[in-house]
DNA sequence: TGATATAGTTAGCAAGGCTAATTAAACTGC
DNA sequence: GCAGTTTAATTAGCCTTGCTAACTATATCA
């Protein structure tokens, strides 16, 4: 295939390792009636609270009017909460409903469940080197 | 944030650190050109050698109609060529060109050595720890 | 107060996912 | 050997999600 060392041969492995555990999470995802895009988003307003559209935007990488689109169909299904900042009357204030924190709950249960039901079929040795590896990765990956 | 037994909290980490490592190497990706699925469709194309388009589609995880879009991109960009099959002309043969093959492989090669640099920054011993990982992954997301 | 900067939205484009319907070729069974 | 069925691929048309450019409304600053 290829003139790879092995560390090189490495990073190859783990990027389609990745590549694959992500695809079969993906499948779990899809039960929760929502578009990728649109789960992710509710996800950081249910887990890190109430926020600014900017501010989500850049937490999901996106530019604003791509969030801005996102945020209407959250709220055209009654999952999120658009008010206005009475501070700065340019900003809105973005919060999951109650309904879009249960939706997001019952779809983060069932996607960790499916992993942690293929992880259980692991010896406590094994789960403990993904843990180690895991460490690594972050160390080697922040900047 | 949740009740989450151990193995649980193991799954919800090796999720949100293969999200992001895959954004990181989506970055590199852009340097080729090519959108995200020309670019993966490619890959197979020059990995795995000439096939149809129904078992590149499968290959994927895409429908035939979705493949056969993403093919018409690539061919108008000269990466792929698209020829009948002669023994069964309802088929189609795709191969990656020459210039698809070395573009696929730049691409690979700035992507690998991207994560290789970060890795290299580990010692042998942590680097031995995410190969264990992702032997122990593999095998418990395999069936 | 007038100029500038900032938050968000609207409009419009491209990529990539899907299903349904169509076309052409190959197979099957009488 | 040909009528009916199956299969490979494409076309048409929809939705989601990314982008930039242009606009509106509000806030800030000189």
């Amino acid at each position: 295939m290829a003139r790879l060392n092995k560390v090189e041969e490495l990073a190859d492995r783990l990027h389609s390792t990745a590549i694959h555990l992500l695809r079969q999470v993906r499948i779990q995802d899809a039960a929760t009636g929502l578009a990728p895009a649109r789960l992710s988003a509710l996800s950081v307003l249910v887990f890190g609270g109430a926020m600014s559209l900017n501010e989500l935007a850049r937490a999901e990488q996106v530019r604003p009017p791509t969030m801005s689109r996102i945020v209407d169909a959250l709220e055209a299904e009654g999952l999120v909460r658009r008010t206005v900042n009475e501070q700065d009357r340019r900003a809105v204030v973005l919060e999951a409903t109650e309904k879009g924190t249960a939706i997001l709950w019952q779809g983060r249960k069932r996607r960790v469940k499916f992993l942690a039901k293929h992880l259980s079929r692991l010896s406590e040795e094994e789960r403990k080197k993904i843990e180690d590896a895991i460490k690594a990765i972050q160390k080697a990956m922040s900047k």
